[in-house]
DNA sequence: CGCGCTGTTGAAACTTGTCAAAGTTTGTGG
DNA sequence: CCACAAACTTTGACAAGTTTCAACAGCGCG
């Protein structure tokens, strides 16, 4: 029976937990290893753990220990001060990852809730540093996600600081759909997984502003709209609504 | 003569740039490093650069290939966007690093202008990734300082989501003073480097908004204008102001 | 010494927030 | 499986805050 042997072997395979194995490697941390460091990357990265729908992955105050990789699902960060002021600092897909808030300061900084029920390794931070130490393309990679989100916060401040409603909530559109498509996805149709209020305070408005917003985008024939499922319709037009200058 | 020979060795320590001696050591990035590792870090960072007021140390698409460590000076980063949108997404002073940015795209994604005389240190990426390979707490701390920035984005994510003109203004009035403070210097007088218009784009405001706000701010006690010359004759007042609650 | 850049102030216009009411969807328990 | 409550969304009218436009003052640099 070494048929049968191939078999076992190959479902073992399909459902050992491992980087090696994750389709969204190339999105994700693994990107650019070799299959020999890919391996060692394997057994840092053991723990999974499933967050429902609502669940706090994590919350600000907690010690820090280690950064998430959303292996599937989908996360909002928020921030909240002491006077009471709450602000979504971002939406988190597949393949990105969630925690590097928390490395500064040995504390996490903001509160990660799952908005769907969803997936995430878990990479402890100090062997992730002690393996990166040895696997250059790892460590270059850690970097570059790092400073992305950087760039990333960079561009929300753009679009907080100088546009107006609309171009704001266009710019959110198209970044989704982008996201969506780079993972496969229908570019131009797709459902929210955050309410109203959620986008307002990240793009920094009121959900009625949010909602008049989306009304009329249905007006213009941009968009499509039934409650949390979007269809974008003119795309380009999106675009240039977005580039009109605000304030 | 051993004697003279001392002073000689001594005067040349003095004027030799490095690490090692720099007086921002606990600030910038060597903080936590025992000698022997501050040595081999000061090889790295042998290049110093002079940039004067109004010029700029990099240029978004520029290649990068290095970040800067503020020696002294003043400075400013902000993006451009094809549309014509400009915003300043921070201001930094002696101590803290600039070019973070570039990491992950290779190229700089935003302008970095001395707004007064400056000195930077360079220090070569590729060199200070392998010399992070070697020494485990530059790695760590590099880390840190990266995860702070993600941090102090969230901050300024918070001020332009949640907070009203005045609000913003006493944030960021108070954020000055308490980062000179670090440095040694008063924290309740100093010249302001930047113009309103500079501060009303960090603050996503236009400059009359800013002009306003200080002279309320200045109705109110809480502060002394002359032009850019500031004096805080009201911490708590200010902190409370900030604390609000806005829109 | 004057020109230009920077800053201040006022009035009007516009955008977004606030408050309120009603409609819709989702989830839960009977 | 239905009914009901809770959460979310939409829409309107009005208020508040910020921008826009404009005029003028002041400082600093050449």
């Amino acid at each position: 029976m070494p048929a049968r042997n191939v078999t076992a072997k190959i479902s073992l395979e399909v459902i050992k937990t491992a980087c090696s194995n994750c389709n969204l490697r190339e999105l994700c941390l693994p990107l650019g290893l070799e299959p020999t460091e890919l391996e060692r990357l394997d057994d840092l990265v053991s723990t999974r753990r499933r967050v429902k729908r609502g669940e706090h992955l994590y919350r600000a105050s907690q010690p820090f220990d280690a950064i998430y990789a959303i292996r599937s699902g989908f996360f909002k960060t928020d921030v909240l001060t002491e006077d009471g002021r709450d602000q979504v600092t971002g939406f988190q897909m597949a393949g990105e990852l969630l925690g590097l808030d928390g490395i500064g300061t040995e504390f996490h900084t903001c509160n990660a809730v799952a908005l769907e029920d969803s997936e995430v390794c878990t990479i402890p931070f100090p062997q992730l540093e002690g393996l990166s130490r040895e696997i250059h393309t790892l460590q270059h990679h850690f970097h570059k996600v790092m400073s992305r989100e950087i760039v990333r916060d960079h561009g929300v401040m753009m679009l907080l600081g100088t546009m107006r409603a609309e171009e704001r909530l266009a710019a959110f559109l198209l970044n989704l759909s982008q996201r969506f498509t780079a993972r496969g996805y229908s570019p131009a149709e797709f459902y929210l997984r955050m309410t109203r209020e959620e986008i307002g305070s990240y793009l920094g408005l009121k959900l009625e502003t949010v909602s008049r917003a989306f009304s009329r985008f249905q007006e213009e024939g941009l968009i499509a709209v039934q409650q949390k499922h979007i269809r974008i319709l003119d795309t380009p037009g999106l675009k240039r609504l977005m580039a009109q200058q605000g304030r």
